[in-house]
RNA sequence: GCGGGCGUGGCGGAAUGGUAGACGCAUGGGCCUUAAAAGCCCCCGUCCUCAGGGAUGUACGGGUUCGAGUCCCGUCGCCCGCACCA
């Protein structure tokens, strides 16, 4: 592991060390403070909450998404955290009883690639980090519940999940299906798709082959229908991950064709093609198939041409965005199919690289005119293009197709028997005729495949099953799981160690005693992450799950992680917990209610003239953002809004931030940068001016706080009222805030506040007591430490903020006496009035009409219309 | 390529269809200091100005509206996902 790099921190953010040093002015001294109040909510038990919620309060279970043990923790990682420990936080003072745990995906190819390359075991790589990554994240001081604390590598928790594997293959949900994979011919591995570098493997540099293996697969698609009809009831989802995901599970209507072979091929008499668009049918001018497609095969036999474009074709690897970004190509098999309505007609049969084998039949008919992808392959073969649907408007003798296809809806042309009709009844048609001559049907057709869940790889899960010659495919019994990993294990030889373990996978069938063999394949690790949230809620029992527990607390309220994971982790657990609603265990058919995703953390990254990656420490940035390399004093190309990124060396060590500017400071920069889903960019004066403000509410409590009346001391009435409408219209505005994700709107409204109760300097102490508690208690969610610090200057002895309830704004004194009121003439602004609440419209009108600015704009034409928006507007027409 | 999102001063951003630029950062000027640090104050979209104001401005081009950053159509740019990275 790379060393901890300095930072270039500017001495005077410095940890100041002890304080009461006369000649320099008091500051907070964060780095003994934090600790010192994580332990008095360690010493509480403040943020443990019972398995079963007792009732006393409403439940509300905030998680996020659990973290990868990749080393240390990164600066996404505390931007998630923080943002689920600000709702933790304030849902419990709000009153909720909290859930809110923490754990590790622990299983993944990081730590077979760390023992691959460095002699690692990958079970002591794993838990090394996860020790490493812990002590980070107690740093942060977050209010996690870390009883519940497991690593899916645990056999505690994988055992759990093989007793669940037993369930589903119980319920009918899995199923073994042959299925393509990237193979390595020269370190014969399998490849992940992140493995596979312009098709070739990552580190033998080897073109990649596609190669069938037999693979066991969870029956997702028996749930599309409820998937997609679900995301309805999810109201507390973002729009666009709801859209996302019915889009990925992509219902479609449309119809199944078959095409009768003019000359059947080693036993296919026909080849069935899927289209949402049978009213295209006249326009047809090629069909088309999968390189993986049968047909395919048997064209490539007699023909070595068509092989060697097969083999091309395989060679850009299993990943939809590879084989879709790739030059459209084809080959004609000189196969032909009959047309179902054109009676005589025949078409030529294709190989196209952009046929996927996955989606409906694998097979397609080509119209040209009506479909991009379809023309863009007619004209670069020159296959004829017949138009069939004419745009509302055009002329059928004129209207022609040049490089743009018409996909639009229009009327039926040159199409026999549907002629004439719109698109919607011409599909009607056109199925309604395919039935009655039986060569088709009107079909739905999903997108969605069924979830591969088998890795060829040891840090995994095992799938608990046996192979028996005699028997087929054994599932473990229950009663001798879990089925552990081995910990001899030998990396040196490439494949799966699993494979080549000496006696691991030999053992007895379970029915009849034979020998048998193990299955040496393990989960997707997308399979831990699918029911962890559940698991929290009793994470150590001996059953997967502990029906009150679960039903008690799920599903989770608040779910927080990366955008990145909009569909396939989520999709998943959606899955994963409609599978075991269906089975009875869970009362929950969703996992999680509401779903907050976040944005990512990026950094400057400086890149030296010769190409090399500079670190932040490495150069010197000048004010107008230009920097030179410190080493050189040549001048770097900045490039911002990169990811943090190792390869880049624009990563922030989150842990030397907290060293030099304390966990609030960090929180706080976090928190106000931006909104909470965009990308934030990490930038050294941002840190440094939330570090300023940290000082700058200590020092106001602290230059207070001896002159304060003792709590209870009523405000007078007058002078006081405007610091206390400040303060009641600032509890007001930060609830809002904190309420509707709006974090760096809720610390703009406390920077306001803070500059208000400076500005109110002579106003009555009982006031100024009210707004200085207040300002504790509305920062406590963000910068904890500091507000426990801040509360206890205030009232000495009087407990912990973390334990208090929310504070509620008074109504009345949050109301103003007068307003402003822009006015317009013709829309746009020409003066302000100041109207007291409540002044009639016929004042408002006379008043602003009266301003010497507006009669200008007027300039004596006659008032057509009156406007007046109450306690905004008043606008005049002209 | 397909699906989804985003685009507002030098920078991050604020703004129920109703005063665009709150709040913060940076820069500049000033105060304090022997000096620095810390702290405090002022200016700060662009152009014009008779110093009252005026024009213009929310990626670009159109549209709806008394009024558009916000709604609609199109274009461009950037980001995320694409099923074996997590």
């Amino acid at each position: 592991m790379a060393a901890p790099r300095p930072y270039p921190f500017p001495p005077e953010y410095r940890s100041p060390g002890p304080m009461n040093d006369a000649a320099t002015p008091a500051r907070y001294d964060f780095a003994s403070a934090e600790p010192r109040w994580q332990q008095a909510w360690d010493a509480q038990d403040c943020f443990k909450v019972p398995d079963v919620p007792d009732g006393s309060r409403p439940k509300y279970y905030v998680l996020e998404m659990f973290p990868y043990p990749s080393g240390k923790i990164h600066m996404g990682h505390v931007r998630n955290y923080t943002l689920g420990d600000v709702v933790a936080r304030y849902k419990r003072a709000r009153g909720h009883q909290v859930l809110h745990p923490m754990g590790w995906d622990a299983f993944g190819l990081p730590a077979e690639n760390a023992a691959r390359e460095r002699g690692v075991h990958p079970a002591a790589w794993t838990y090394q980090n996860i020790a490493t990554m812990r002590a980070e994240l107690k740093r942060m001081g977050l209010s996690l519940e870390w009883d519940r604390e497991f690593a899916t590598c645990d056999p505690s928790y994988y055992g759990q999940q093989q007793k669940l594997f037993l369930d589903f293959l119980q319920a009918g949900l899995v199923e073994r299906k042959e299925s393509w994979v990237n193979w390595d011919p020269v370190d014969h591995t399998v490849l992940a798709n992140e493995q596979v570098i312009d098709g070739r493997g990552w580190r033998s540099g080897a073109p990649v082959e596609k190669k069938k293996l037999s693979q066991w697969f969870f029956s997702i698609t028996k749930y599309a229908p409820e998937l997609l009809a679900a995301l309805e009831t999810l109201d507390r989802w973002p729009e666009r991950v709801k859209l996302m995901q019915a889009n990925w599970i992509g219902r479609s209507e449309g119809a199944r064709v078959r095409f009768p072979l003019a000359t059947p091929v080693a036993g296919h008499e026909s080849v069935e093609v899927f289209t949402t668009r049978p009213d295209t049918l006249f326009g047809m001018s090629f069909l088309a198939v999968a390189a993986e497609h049968p047909l395919a095969a048997a064209a490539a036999e007699a023909n070595p041409e068509i092989a060697a474009f097969i083999a091309e074709v395989r060679a850009l690897g299993t990943s939809e965005a590879a084989i879709e970004q790739a030059e459209k190509r084809g080959i004609d098999t000189g196969l032909r199919v009959a047309h179902p309505f054109i009676e005589g007609a025949t078409f030529p049969v294709w190989i196209a690289n952009f046929v996927l084998m996955e989606y409906g039949t694998g097979a397609i008919f080509g119209c040209p005119s009506g479909d991009q992808r379809d023309l863009d392959f007619a004209r670069k073969y020159g296959l004829p293009v017949p138009p069939v649907i004419l745009p509302p408007g055009e002329d059928p003798a004129s209207f022609a197709i040049g490089r743009t296809a018409y996909t639009d809806e229009g009327t039926l042309y040159n199409s026999g028997f549907l002629d004439g009709l719109g698109t919607a009844e011409g599909k009607r048609a056109a199925i309604d005729a395919l039935e009655a001559k039986g060569a088709g049907t009107g079909v739905v057709n999903w997108r969605l495949r069924d979830w591969g869940v088998s890795r060829q790889r040891y840090w995994g899960c095992p799938i608990p099953v046996i192979h028996c010659e005699a028997c087929g495919t054994v599932p473990v019994p229950a009663d001798q799981l879990p089925v552990t990993l081995p910990e001899d294990v030998d990396f040196s030889k490439p494949g799966n160690p699993l494979d080549h373990h000496p006696a691991w996978k030999h053992v007895a069938c379970p029915q009849c005693g034979a020998a048998a063999r193990r299955e040496t394949d393990t989960f997707d690790t997308f399979v831990d992450s699918s029911w962890y949230f559940a698991r929290f809620t009793a994470p150590k029992a001996a059953t997967p799950l502990v029906a009150e527990a679960a039903n008690g607390w799920l599903p989770v309220d608040q779910y927080i992680g990366g955008i990145e994971h909009a569909i396939l982790h989520l999709l998943y657990s959606r899955f994963f917990t409609r599978a075991l609603h269906g089975m009875g265990q869970l009362g929950t058919p969703e996992p999680f209610a509401g779903l907050f995703t976040q944005g990512m953390v990026q950094h400057a990254s400086y890149k030296a003239q010769d190409g090399r990656w500079l670190a932040p420490d490495e150069v010197d940035v000048a004010a107008d953002g230009s920097a030179t390399d410190k080493a050189t004093g040549l001048a770097v190309t900045v490039s911002r809004n990169d990811k943090m990124s190792k390869s880049k060396r624009n990563t922030i060590d989150p842990g030397a931030i907290i060293d030099h500017y304390g966990a609030d400071t960090a929180r706080w920069f976090i928190l106000s940068d931006n909104p909470p889903d965009r990308d934030m960019e990490w930038t050294e004066s941002g840190v440094s001016g939330a570090s300023r403000f940290t000082q700058r509410l200590w020092r106001l409590v602290n230059n207070a706080a001896d002159g304060l009346p003792p709590p209870g001391a009523v405000p007078a009435e007058g002078a006081a009222r405007a610091l206390r409408r400040a303060t009641h219209r600032t509890i007001q505005a930060v609830t809002e805030a904190l309420e509707s994700f709006s974090f760096n709107v809720a610390v703009a409204r406390i920077h306001e506040f803070a500059n208000a109760i400076e500005q109110g300097a002579a106003e009555d102490g009982a006031a100024r007591r009210e707004a200085l508690e207040a300002v504790a208690r509305l920062v406590s969610p963000m910068m904890p430490h500091l507000a426990e610090e801040l509360w206890s200057m205030l009232r000495p002895g009087a407990g912990l903020v973390a334990n208090l309830p929310w504070l509620e704004a008074e109504e009345a004194l949050t109301r103003a006496d007068s307003l402003t009121l822009a006015v317009q003439v013709l829309g746009k602004l020409r003066a302000t009035i100041e109207v007291p609440v409540g002044t009639d419209e016929a004042t408002v009108f006379a008043l602003a009409e009266a301003e010497e600015n507006v009669q200008r704009a007027i300039a004596g034409r006659p008032i057509r219309k009156r406007i007046h928006v109450p306690g905004r507007i008043v606008n005049f027409v002209v």
